[in-house]
RNA sequence: GGCCCCUUGGUGAACUGGUUAACACGUUUCCCUCUCAAGGAAAAGAGUAGGAGUUCGAGCCUCCUAGGGGUCACCA
């Protein structure tokens, strides 16, 4: 095409396709290294499948040495969240990804390759696609939304397949003096590809994930430029990937069917293609359908969910790495010591078939997790969490922080901690009777309710056997020996054998002096509970009881 | 509808042509035990979606069928 009608076209660029090639030069890493790349939508919003993808990315980027950065792809006007782009590095620190360059809010950046806001990227989009039109690559297009969705439904009709191509590409045939009056009555227009590809051709294409895939090629003459200017996905992502020079590009398997599209883009930009690698979605089982997760459908799969919840983000980090890499979870109990972050990733290694996800197995390792840290450590992450999601807690947590610390360090400190807890929101449940102006609901007696009978029981044990100053071992002892004075069996095996000779066994005996204490039936060690209540306390407890 | 991908116990999965199909979560039982949470021991649960073929031998290779998913935008 000539190159005044091209500048008609596409007006106003300053530089051309050598420049850019010149402007952004091969990478200094050293061999081998992944280049990868987040590239979302500034919606603002991140969900479960996002971290996912990213923890692959960041660990394949840090294991080799390579680069992850962040591009926002806001093309798409009509899109656009306030803040978005804030919001998603705000959503994605806590699990400890950074990125080595990229868009760092909305007005500032970092590294050598931007700007990485597409938006901002029009004139190098623009730049080469004037160059595919002066190679004739490409040309510009008239025909409205009205009358390719006419031309769509012809197609379906007449069961042919459907698409901008070959013969059914109108605007391809349009001469210069056309394109030029066209451009005379002010018709608005966008810019297709020209595109060489023939539907009876395969090609093949080697997945970083999947291995090798086949596809015929596409043929479709794809929108380059929109009609307000900005270019297309497609196109964006192809020249951005080139002169960001991504190695790899590391993306949600929706993709894979557009693969040829971006193939063949490459071929006929004359740019070497990075290695595609598509991840399986996460899913979810829906009644008997299984399906793709959902940001709409599937709150709970937000990041701000775990946030809320205080689902602890190491926990769902490990449980992302198991299943990207099922050799993980087997790498992680037999190095129970070492940094997650040692283990090694592997591209082939990640399942193609998409996982459920399991919530389930999420609070098994949350669990795990939490029972190996400090009671410091999670004194603090609880604090943290009760910043935002519950203030009265927080209070209450700070006011007491010994007492606190030292309820979570009930058998913590042993070789099989407790494990009470997958969660933060979980822990005021399970902790609150614990502090002095503790009020009690309702008290959980269980086989013995008998109001006197209790008094009876609390009031022999106090007077006669309870001792602050007792160790635990002299404690349980003492509790045995009150046992047995009340009529209740010491001896588990004994009160199985006769039960009929009981009035109970220590075990109902202990759930009394817990329940009145604690009001709850459960809790860790009582020994240690009461230690903490401290002397007065537990005597006042017990006093009010009475009445 | 076209094209593409996927299919191993309830769930995640290992075994990448070689005896009885790992392991983890979950489930059940027993033991331990002051309750609970754990911990210990054990069990149940798939013959690899179905069929055909190649092979001495198939979960692994090929083909067909079925089911599920994705995609076919001037969205990404």
């Amino acid at each position: 095409m000539k190159k005044e009608l091209v500048e008609r076209l596409l007006p106003g660029l300053t530089h051309d396709v050598e420049y850019y090639e010149k402007l952004y030069p091969e990478r200094d890493v050293k061999n081998g290294a992944i280049v990868t790349r987040y590239a979302p939508s500034p919606t603002g919003f991140v969900h479960v499948g996002n971290i996912f993808q990213l923890y692959i990315s960041k660990k394949m980027a840090r294991q080799t040495g390579g680069i992850l950065f962040l591009r926002i792809e806001d093309t798409d006007q009509e899109r656009l969240v306030e803040n978005g782009i804030t919001k998603i590095i705000q959503d994605v620190a806590p699990f400890g990804i950074q990125f080595d360059e990229g868009a760092l809010s909305e007005t500032e950046e970092k590294g050598n390759y931007g700007p990485y806001i597409q938006s901002k990227r029009k004139e190098i989009y623009q730049t080469y696609a004037k160059d595919l039109l002066l190679k004739g690559l490409a040309y510009p297009d008239f025909t409205t939304k009205e009358e390719v969705d006419a031309m769509r439904k012809e197609q379906e009709n007449s069961k042919r397949r459907i698409g901008y191509y070959g013969k059914w590409a109108r605007s391809r045939f349009l001469s210069e003096e056309e394109i030029e009056s066209k451009l005379d009555q002010g018709l608005p227009y966008i810019i297709r590809l020209r595109n060489p590809g023939d539907f009876n051709n395969k090609v093949v294409v080697e997945d970083g994930i999947r291995g090798k895939l086949e596809f015929p090629e596409d043929d479709i003459d794809q929108v380059l430029i929109k009609n307000d200017g900005l270019p297309t996905y497609h196109f964006a992502h192809v020249i951005d990937d080139h002169l960001m020079h991504t190695t790899h590009v590391i993306r949600g398997d929706e993709w894979v069917s557009s693969l040829p599209v971006h193939i063949g883009l490459h071929k006929i930009l004359g740019f070497k293609p990075p290695i595609y690698c598509h991840i399986p979605p996460l899913s979810k089982k829906e009644g008997s359908t299984i399906r793709k997760l959902s940001k709409r459908k599937d709150p709970e799969m937000a990041v701000s969910y775990y946030h809320e919840m205080g689902i602890p983000i190491e926990a769902v980090m490990l449980y992302l790495e198991t299943i990207a890499n099922s050799n993980f979870e087997e790498w992680y109990l037999a190095h129970p010591e070492e940094d997650p972050e040692n283990f090694e990733l592997t591209f082939s290694k990640i399942g193609t078939s998409g996982a459920l996800f399991d919530m389930e197995k999420l609070l098994n390792i949350s669990r795990n997790f939490l029972s190996k840290i400090s009671a410091e450590d999670f004194y603090q992450r609880i604090l943290s969490w009760s910043e935002t999601y519950d203030q009265e807690w927080k209070r209450k947590l700070e006011q007491e922080k010994e007492t606190s610390i030292s309820f979570l360090n009930i058998e913590r400190i042993c070789e099989k901690p407790r494990k009470d807890y997958a969660m933060y929101s979980e822990v005021k449940n399970g902790m609150w009777y614990i502090f002095k102006d503790f009020e009690p609901q309702e008290y959980e007696w269980q086989k013995i309710t008998n109001k006197d009978e209790i008094l009876q029981i609390l009031d022999t044990y106090m007077k006669e056997y309870y001792d602050h100053s007792d160790n635990e071992e002299v404690w349980f002892n003492k509790v045995k020996l009150c046992c047995d004075t009340l009529g209740y069996a010491l001896n588990m095996k004994e009160y199985k054998n006769n039960p009929e000779k009981f009035k109970g066994n220590v075990a109902d005996f202990t759930t009394v002096i817990r329940v009145a204490l604690t009001s709850k039936s459960r809790t860790p060690n009582l020994y240690d509970i009461m230690n903490i209540l401290g002397e007065e306390e537990i005597k006042w407890r017990i006093e009010k009881l009475r009445k």
